[in-house]
DNA sequence: ATTCTAAAACGAAATCATTTCCATTTAGGA
DNA sequence: TCCTAAATGGAAATGATTTCGTTTTAGAAT
């Protein structure tokens, strides 16, 4: 039981159940990008039972309180990730592997200024995410 | 009958039917930025017989073949807009009256460079949406 | 203008990710 | 140990999107 988890989730005001730590360790290890389906069948075997509504659930919850995040792919499925970085970033996801880099820039102040002087407009969000090849599958040419 | 539509059609390798057409006016006026749906609901009176999937499939062809452009709103649904640009470039969408503006530049080059320096990576797509109000709805007070 | 054929459209039904509902179980403070 | 709000299960609902087999149509060829 990672107690930097349990810490987490009692910051999060949530209760330190035994599926949401599954979750919360599978996101902060092997799994470290998935969709809430892949989660429910890595994790079956662990519980007698298991609802793919409860890993849905505390997905949707645990990405609300900030403990990890959550990125629309362009399959237009969702997908999570535990990310400890509590600045403003984005993310580069490597398609092959699916590890998650931290973008600690992402130029956006530049974006908003040309919008603010093209249209008068304001920016209240934006999405940016890069998707690519790790260094890692790059050497081993898996180009899945 | 819009003769630029009719063209663009045509170079897409794709028959000038009445119901694209009417798809194309929609999104090149009034509907600029609509989801399958809504097109749907507001070309029905046009039509005797207009299919939903009609609607979905003419969008996701024409989103194919580069006539029109489609993004992934943070609700999670797909819209789709005409864009005559056919340089890399990415959209300001303000949530109030869902115009679009054209973002030509997007800082990616700088990103791509941090990517490689820090993982060495390669970035292969990214997506990048900015969300907010226009200049119109910002002076309207219209922060629906 | 008529014929012909591949492309387009129909609409009902299927699909599939996600959510809801409500009865049951459980974490963790009292 | 007790208690209560929070968490979970599982079946069923939801709702956007897609599939299927059939019918219609655009537009090239005659």
């Amino acid at each position: 039981m990672d107690q930097r988890h349990v810490q987490a989730l009692k910051q999060a005001g949530m209760k330190a159940t035994p599926k949401r730590l599954a979750i919360l360790d599978m996101l902060d290890g092997e799994s470290s990008f998935a969709s809430p389906e892949e989660l429910w069948k890595r994790l079956r075997d662990r519980f007698e039972r298991l609802g793919l509504p409860t890993v849905y659930r505390n997905l949707e919850e645990l990405a609300a309180s900030g403990v990890i995040t959550k990125v629309i792919h362009p399959n237009r499925q969702l997908y999570y990730f535990f990310c400890g970085n509590r600045e403003h970033h984005h993310h580069f996801v490597c398609l092959n592997c699916r590890k998650v880099e931290d973008i600690p820039s992402c130029g956006i102040e530049a974006l908003e200024r040309e919008v603010s002087g093209k249209t008068g407009g304001k920016v209240l969000s934006h999405i940016l995410q890069l998707n690519g090849l790790c260094g890692g599958c790059l050497e081993k040419g898996e180009n899945k």
